[in-house]
DNA sequence: GAGCGCATGTAAAGGGTTACATGATTCT
DNA sequence: AGAATCATGTAACCCTTTACATGCGCTC
């Protein structure tokens, strides 16, 4: 999947995807936290205190900026010109396809295990995959039917990107098992 | 992909992954450094530096033992039945199912982009998990023939999971091209 | 003797996780 | 009045990355 010249990465996507939500509309840490657990979550997954202290360096870097304080010290956030020309800089790049996935690590070791062991193992990996299958459904049938600016239909291709994975895990386990057995 | 409730994570798979590793036979962490680049880098990316480290820690922990030191300064360590216990128990372990996966996450962003940048974009894709592919076809016909304790089934096994993803990758590639043109 | 591959480290900085901490508003 | 949800933060620790650093052994 990668050889080593590929694999320098960069690590500071957390910074892009902030900066990525806010392009699509204002947004205070809270609604950012939300979107991540009900989509992004699965691909780049963030705790609640690592997105303010991002949304403050990002607004010390005049990326964003804070457009207005609401009620219980909501603080919704605006794109700045420079932080729309980064995340665009940003998607525009050659991605890093550095996967971070310890399914796949363990893989490798599974030999470590008795035979019936490894069964179970892949019974459980399949069952969390197709399970992960219908959440992301579900997900999936949740999304907005208006689109004005392309962005739901981006999410929907970043689903059904999410789907294809599970799908493929799923196969996997299934026919490892197959093998076995 | 994943709930929020199932995203906790350790994050400290490099550790298991030598101890794996050396559960095969005694290794040098250059022997590691190697292993890892010819096949369990795409997973789990490591840099030299790291490596060292991590096997001082491991033998501070009696994971490990010196075993013999070679020519230029090589160490060779040994796992300790200690160590393979830990292995063992990690693998038996239910798994953190979190995808850090840069490419996936940046789907989400892909509409900022004009339509024919996106395609290009898509092609770019398509054609990276498809060189990936021929990579990993020859890193499996590169395995042993002799497998005498099942870790060359596993890595086999690994290889074909691999396998499964960047096909699923680069078929969404294709489609989702195929949609926008 | 120049260059490559083998072989191992240290130190600083950056990013992520865990634990700690607080307070407002709404609903029952 | 209590619970759930909204809402934001700080500090310590751990892991990873980047940069720096060194030296042996073989081959051409």
């Amino acid at each position: 999947m990668s050889q080593a010249s590929f694999c320098y990465h960069s690590y500071v996507s957390l910074h892009h995807a902030l900066l990525g939500l806010l392009a699509e509309e204002p947004m205070s840490g809270y609604d950012l936290l939300k979107r991540f657990q009900h989509s992004l979550e699965a691909v780049w997954p963030v705790r609640h205190n690592q997105i303010y202290v991002e949304l403050k360096h990002l607004s010390e870097r005049k990326l964003i900026r804070l457009d207005t304080t609401g009620a219980r010290g909501r603080k919704v956030y605006t794109l700045t010109p420079q932080g729309r020309a980064e995340v665009l800089a940003w998607v525009q790049q050659e991605s890093d396809h550095t996967l971070h996935f310890e399914p796949m690590l363990k893989i490798n070791f599974l030999w470590l295990l008795k035979s019936n062991e490894q069964i179970a193992y892949l019974k459980r990996e399949e069952a969390h995959y197709k399970q992960q299958m219908d959440w992301l459904k579900t997900q999936m049938r949740s999304l907005p039917n208006v689109d004005p600016d392309g962005s739901i239909a981006a999410r929907q291709a970043a689903a059904e990107a999410g789907l294809g994975f599970l799908q493929a895990m799923a196969n996997w386990a299934l026919q490892t098992r197959k093998k076995l057995e």
